[in-house]
DNA sequence: AATTGTGAAGCATTTCACAGCT
DNA sequence: AGCTGTGAAATGCTTCACAATT
């Protein structure tokens, strides 16, 4: 057995719940039930309530959550109070913008190494953070302790720079390349696909109800 | 009864399906088993039956699928077929690069306006669209006939922009600004959340499991 | 009195197994 | 003979309802 059966729509949340306790904390609120988190996050109170005794017992009865007590429990369950180090490969237009974002908005998930192919763009840097070719990324995630990537590269090239992230013992990925990748057991892929989402989102629209099966009424 | 219960889930896989089968197309592979469809896509065949069998039956028994039919099939459940009208909302970092990639790209969900509130950055243009005030959203949403919004801007803004774009008669909704929207029933919203990627993330790596509980062995 | 923590019920989605076509 | 289409079983997640606790 390896995992405890926590599902993984309960570890998504967790970061909402980091967020909004922040909020709750930098408002100077010490005591917040679920029903409160309830009403922020848009989860409802049982959920938010099974998602935190996945981890113990958080709480107290009749009383509600500490803020700063629960933040920083979950920021120990996701493994952010040590701080993580992640490693972005691709630098384009899309790797270029998260580096940005990223390294602006997080203190908890810090990225510390970018690699892109492109010669012009080796040696130059993105907020601090210098550009260095793929041939340095298995060597420089394994000496600084990377464990996440975020692969931006095209989908022709996602799969290579996958198992070389692997290589250098990340375990887990953030793939923004519209490919499947193969990756070992015990190696965690989370896709974020653009196509994919604009094309879906395509389908909750009125255009998707063809002119030619207007049957079912309102 | 509004929508005949077919799962988010199964909308998702839908622009798989058609990524598979465009390959498929362009290698001049006329017909495909669901097997041959799983092995790309890593969804079992059983699944990608049920998810076209919504829709109706494509397939022939015995032979499989022909591909440039439910290619064709598929664009259309999704309401591609047409082509769809997107407006972006925040020209920062991430939204730029949104909209790069996107107009490089997509010809089937296309950008067809972008708004900012940035003095410095409106009537500048990415990739041949024009960047406008926000004070003309509702107007060229309405007229244009855009279906998706997609908002990139600040949380403090995010639920300004989504009412303009509901206002200008957007239907889905794809936010990058890490806020709960609140949207009127029929609007559908999809959010990416950078943060919580990440943060959940870091679940998966070795870091979260905390040196104290170091109980449940191999 | 109020709110958490949780077994049980209720839904939703996926997988199974096979009948039905070609 | 082979592969699709689909009811039924299995699984997984969410909601319910209430006992436990402060």
């Amino acid at each position: 057995m390896r995992k405890p059966k926590i599902p993984d729509a309960a570890i998504k949340r967790l970061p909402v719940y980091l967020r909004v306790l922040e909020e709750f904390r930098a408002a100077e609120v010490p005591i917040v039930s679920s029903a409160e988190l309830a009403e922020r996050t848009g989860f409802s109170p049982e959920q938010i309530r099974k998602d935190l005794a996945y981890f113990g017992a958080f709480g107290t009865r009749g009383v509600g959550y500490d803020t700063a007590l629960l933040s920083r429990r979950i920021s120990r369950i996701l493994g952010l109070d040590q701080g993580v180090k992640a490693a972005l490969v691709g630098a384009g237009n899309l790797g270029h913008a998260l580096a940005r974002y990223s390294l602006s908005k997080h203190k908890d998930v810090r990225i510390v190494a970018i690699f892109d192919a492109d010669p012009a763009k080796i040696g130059t840097e993105i907020m601090g953070v210098t550009i260095r070719p793929p041939s340095e990324l298995v060597e420089v995630c394994r000496r600084e302790g990377v464990r996440i990537g975020i692969i931006a590269v095209p989908a022709s090239e996602a799969q290579a720079c996958a198992d070389l992230l692997i290589a250098g013992g990340v375990e887990a990925i953030l793939n923004f390349a519209p490919a499947k990748l193969k990756v070992p057991e015990g190696v965690f892929v989370q896709n974020i696909d653009l196509t994919i989402e604009l094309q879906s989102l395509a389908y909750y629209t009125s255009a998707s109800q063809s002119e030619d099966e207007v049957s079912r009424a309102e």
